[in-house]
Parts: structure tokens; C-alpha cells; sequence
DNA sequence: GTAAAATGTGTATTAGTGACACAACCTACA
DNA sequence: TGTAGGTTGTGTCACTAATACACATTTTAC
């Protein structure tokens, strides 16, 4: 950490980081990574800083492979936060005491940063959680029970959230969050969530199969508690070409 | 303009910018207001730099108040571009030869820079065009027919069109970039350049009408060469209200 | 005065949405 | 072993929205 801070200026952009919401689906609730922060009660979004000659959705991919050891994730951009109130100047001095330093004026690390907030959705039973430095966890937290967070990075998830919410018939959520398998109401858990509204189950069916993008596998899912439901799996080509014009139908 | 280089440093955050695509219609045209640069036959959008400790939105506003001399502009942030392939080596050394200096090495204006795209909507009519330092024109070019512009600043402006198209339903194009009082046929012009495509008279006045958002006023526009149209002009607190939720509807 | 071009208004057909009912299935537990 | 409870599969009906079109009216140009 000491060493980090050293070597901090000379090697990363100054006053700009990136902060990824990387979303998973488990157990029909929508979850995001999350960081417990050393030495606070609060958590915090997986971040990183962009190297001088690096692009910056480069800085977020590695950011990605660092915290879930994946690659080929899908990601993007969607804000870019730039409150220059953003900073916890308690926490930057606690920071360097951890690391056994002063605080030096002008340091590149206590000026004020802006951050662009990236959004991933990822399978979640592929992923593999874990902390960096900073942090003492890596955990799934559900978006309905965020724990208190850092900074605004509340604000960032959220933002995201709402950013997926509109993007829903142009994005291939369900593709990149659900299992190669997956049943019909399992998709539609997925809409709800991140629609945040209940969908009556037979006209969800209607539309969705009426998209022509899914492939009935024929199989059911034994093992529940109840009626066995069929597997579906999308025909990827084809639900690419359909996202591209956008999936029609409000929601 | 060598004070600026000078005094940048000191006065400005490192590596970072906005660029405004500012919108305007007339004549049945989409347009965006671009600068002539000095010195080479390419065109600009209006940007500037962030200061230290100045909300990025401000930074976006400074630069759309000083070249359209409007207050009270309607603007979104849209995405950040981030490529550090993104600098004109040749232009910068231009700019510093021109002012008279020797191109410093790691000086802060020949650092990779990263701009936060910002799109802004405003009535045609209202604003003063006047070109900046490095500029030598500031005129509306047609969204159809962008000339040259430098490094990847068409890039930014299509991005803008593409984000605008995409958000057409939740936010008050038509009451930023119309006048006060309009037609029906205008309107429907406004939504054809932004959209990209032709759409039936009927069935858009029909769709309009039924959004409860238009207050027939009416008058009638005359000198036209054809029969007079009706003007209508928005309800504010209805339009802004349809909006919240999204006017519903697929173009 | 008439042609050309644009505007105002209306209607029929098709597609999509929302609300709802019933039968079939699977497991748990008596 | 059989029955209850919860879940899934499927279908229908009414209503709204989207699409495709046709005709009359108004205004200016010639």
C-alpha cells in the first residue's frame, strides 16, 4: 500500500478512477459485488484507477478480472460522477495512518476525483469473489438490502440500476446473467427484479416466446418442490439481432 | 492564449475536458453548433476544461453559456470518452507554435486527455454563436452534413444523436428545441431528423394529441405557400408529468 | 381560375397488452 | 398411499395501440 502510493502519480491518471456495479443473478434476487473496506463498517463498489496511456474501459476490464477472476465480461459505461465533493477526507487520512505515513499536501491521491461508473452483468456461479487491498471481503449483496456505503457510491448503484432498467430491450440481460439453462419463471424473477414490479406469468410467456429468441430444450427441471418447468436457452444469434433493432414491448 | 498554457496547470483538472453537442432546429433541419479552428480547415464541438474544484456539469454549462450567450440551457451528460489515442500530436504542437512557445515536454496541455460528452438542447432562435480563442467561426452545421472535425469529435457527436434517439420518449426534446409557438408538421419534422425516418402525418398527430400534452392555440401560422397550419404549444406541467413515466409509444 | 403542394380529418385492419380461469404436475406430509 | 398446497402450462376475451390508406380543404403561384 505504501508502495502504491509512491508510485501513484507517476503511473495512473490524475483525479480519475473507475467504479464498476457488477450484477449477478442468484436465487431469483439481483445482487451486486460488493467490498467491505478495511478498518470501517461501510462497503464499497470495486474500483481502480486508469493508467496514464490506458482506455479506460480497459481500466474497468481489469478491474473486473481482478475482483471475479473473469474474463470476457460485459460491460459498460454509463455515468461519469464528478460532485467535487466526492471524497471522504477522514477516510484519505486514515488511509495513509494505515499505511504508516503522513498525509502530504497535494498529494495525488487526496485531490479530488471523478469517477465513470461502469456497469458488468456476469454469471454468477462462475464468478469467484475477491477482496483487494483495501478491503476485507468481497460479497453478493441483493440491490433491495444494500448495506451503508462509501462515498456516493450508493448513488453510482442505483444509477446503474436505473440505467439497466431503461436499457432492458437493448441489452442482453438475460443472456448474460442467467445460466446456459434457465425456466421461464427464472427469466421472469430476472425482469421483475430489475423492473422492480410484479408481471402477470402468462402474458410474460406470450411475449417473451413471441420474440422468437429462445430455444425450448424439451427438458424440465426436476427437483423443485412443484410441477417440473421446462429449460430454455436463447439462440444467441438471434437474440443479438433482435436486440440490436431493440426488443419491442414496454414493460 | 500563452497564459493559458500557463496558468492551466495550476487552474485546471489534469487530463480532462467536456465537449458540448449542442442542438438546435431550424429551417427542418437538426443542427449542432460547431467552431471553425484556427489554423486548419477542421471543425470542433465547443468544450473546455474542468476546474480543480468544479462539479463537471458547471464546467459543461461554462462552456455552452459562453458560446450560445444563453442562461438556464438544458443539458446531459451522455458518456465519457476515453480512448489515450484520442490527441492531434501535430495539433498541439500548432497551438504552442503559434502562441509563440516551445512545446514543453510533459507539459499539461500535451498530456492524454479524457472528455465527458454532454449534449445540450436549445431554441435556435435565442442564441449568439461567437467562436472562442482557438476558434475562428462558431456556425450551426446540419446534423446531415457534418464537415471535418478533429480527432474523434464526430464520434461524439453521433453519439449524442444515437443517445438522443434512444431517450426521444423521456426527455422534452420538443420543448427545448421548438419555439414557444409551433405546428404540427414542424414537430413532426423535429421527430423525423432526430429519429432518422419518415413518419406518417396522420397517425403522429393522432399519437401527439392523445399524450394530452399540446394546447391547441388556435391561430393559425399564414404566409406559408400552402394551407395554413394550426400552432399549438406545449402544457408544461402536463408535458413534463408525460415524461417522468415516458411518453409511451415505439417509433 | 386552376394546378400544385401541403394541411385537416377519418376509417378499417392488424398487432399487442392486460386481465383472468382451469388443468396438470410435483413434493411433502399425514 | 393419497391428498393438499403450491407451481407450472396453456388458452381466451376485451381493449388499446399501431399501421396503412383516402378524401376534402386551404393557400399561393402562374
Amino acid at each position: 500500500m505504501s508502495e502504491f502510493l509512491d508510485k501513484a502519480a507517476e503511473k495512473y491518471h490524475p483525479g480519475l478512477s473507475v467504479d464498476c456495479v457488477i450484477f449477478g443473478f442468484h436465487e431469483n434476487e439481483l445482487k451486486v459485488l460488493l467490498l467491505k473496506m478495511k478498518h470501517t463498517s461501510k462497503w464499497a463498489l470495486p474500483g481502480g484507477f486508469v493508467e496514464k496511456n490506458e482506455h479506460i474501459d480497459l481500466a474497468a476490464i481489469r478491474v473486473l478480472e481482478n475482483r471475479t477472476g473473469l474474463k470476457d465480461i460485459f460491460l459498460k459505461q454509463f455515468y461519469t460522477f464528478g460532485d467535487p465533493d466526492r471524497h471522504d477526507h477522514e477516510m484519505d487520512l486514515e488511509l495513509f495512518k494505515q499505511s504508516g505515513r503522513d498525509p502530504v499536501k497535494d498529494h495525488w491521491f487526496l485531490q479530488r476525483f471523478i469517477t465513470m461508473g461502469y456497469y458488468a452483468l456476469i454469471e454468477f456461479s462462475k464468478a469467484s469473489p475477491r477482496p483487494d487491498d483495501i478491503s476485507d471481503a468481497c460479497e453478493w449483496k441483493s440491490v433491495d438490502e444494500l448495506p451503508d456505503m462509501i462515498l456516493d457510491h450508493r448513488e453510482i448503484a442505483d444509477k446503474a440500476l436505473d440505467t439497466l432498467r431503461f436499457q432492458i430491450n437493448y441489452q442482453p440481460i438475460g443472456h448474460k446473467l442467467l445460466p446456459v439453462k434457465f425456466t421461464m419463471p427464472e427469466l421472469q424473477r430476472l425482469y421483475e427484479t430489475i423492473l422492480g414490479k410484479e408481471l402477470d406469468r402468462r402474458n410474460f410467456q406470450r411475449k417473451m416466446l413471441a420474440y422468437g429468441i429462445l430455444k425450448d430444450l424439451g427438458e424440465r427441471r426436476k427437483g423443485g418442490a412443484h410441477k417440473a418447468p421446462y429449460l430454455y436457452s436463447f439462440d444467441v444469434k438471434k437474440y443479438n439481432a433482435a436486440l440490436k433493432i431493440g426488443l419491442k414491448g414496454s414493460w
